[in-house]
DNA sequence: GTTATTTTGTGACATTCGTCACAGCCGGAT
DNA sequence: ATCCGGCTGTGACGAATGTCACAAAATAAC
């Protein structure tokens, strides 16, 4: 629970009572390699802090995987679209190494959140931060080419690089992987 | 004020009391056709609920305008990145008509919400749906091709096809004028 | 240590897309 | 009516990217 306490000393943090509230909506789990998360079709019903491992999010689009998003340690993993309008998740989440994470199950933070203004602060700066990594990952596809988008990873993200595999990044970069390669080629 | 209010009934609502409390922190602006709301390297320091008109977020690439967003009626308009951490822009927010808008201060809206917590949920859900927006937005570019894109487009958001130039809507879609017009050309 | 399996690099080629140039069209201003 | 500026379409051409195929390298499994 030490980096969940420290994330959230980071977001807005909690008293002791605020912490107390909290408690029933927690829980510590842990995922092999390539369990899941959460399935396509299926309706998110909470939030994932990753404590150790990272994962991924991925849509498949016949028959073919296209990662949108990679959740490591100290971030929240959810499918926002599927957990806010509570409609089924059009893409999945998978553990892409051994993952321990803390559960926050929505209907009891919502009744968490009912009680504590605090809560409820916390879950508007978590979500906060959520709309301004979306925010600046679909600019990135309107200002930058290929090249730049590569150049961009390296520079601002670069544990994503040293973590994930060629292969997985290549579509989170809305390229083909043999591009992504030949990028990497030319210096 | 009325479309304001019924899209905050359509997230949450507000009682009598919370109404009250919020007021202060509103104001209802009228911007000219090319009047700029946010400026690059400002910070961002308001929300813009547009009851009128329509407005665009645009990125500067060297002298070259690529739009990142659309506005229309009964949405927010604001730079997450600049509004939540309070560091400067990186792009502008323009009108594209001559513009309606209601004016969320951000440090009043604070105090409002410090003491309501109905204002607090209010924010939370509007930037959810932000995220949310965001979410969807970015998936686009991985999962399709720009026909797809354009297709996109008009099957969920026909309103910005009729109202925003194939000129300014190609930078939104990540492709060049030329491309657009030929994609169009095809059927 | 050896064998599978996955990952990465690379060539050949087709397709898509961007860039430059120019023409036609439309609407607003005078 | 005329002019002007912005918007849209189109042709030509080159650059960028995707696809298919296969080999080399790295990693995992046994």
């Amino acid at each position: 629970m030490h980096a969940l306490s420290t994330f959230i000393d980071g977001l807005s943090g909690l008293s002791a009572r605020g912490w107390e509230l909290l408690q029933p909506a927690l829980s510590e789990l842990a995922y092999k390699k390539n369990d899941y998360l959460l399935k396509t079709g299926q309706v998110c019903d909470a939030l994932f802090f990753i404590s150790r491992g990272y994962c991924r999010a991925f849509y498949d689009k016949d028959g073919q995987e296209i990662n949108t998003d990679f959740f490591f340690e100290n971030e929240i993993a959810t499918s926002i679209n599927s957990f806010g309008q509570g409609v089924p998740s059009v893409f999945s989440i998978q553990a892409c190494e051994n993952l321990s994470v803390v559960r926050f199950d929505k209907r009891r933070l919502f009744e968490a959140a009912a009680q504590s203004t605090e809560i409820e602060t916390l879950g508007r700066k978590c979500l906060q931060r959520i709309a301004a990594k979306q925010e600046k990952h679909a600019a990135m596809f309107k200002i930058m080419n290929a090249t730049e988008r590569y150049a961009y990873m390296t520079a601002h993200f670069p544990e994503i690089l040293q973590r994930v595999s060629l292969t997985q990044l290549s579509s989170y970069l809305g390229l083909a992987r043999e591009t992504l390669s030949r990028i990497r080629a030319k210096r």
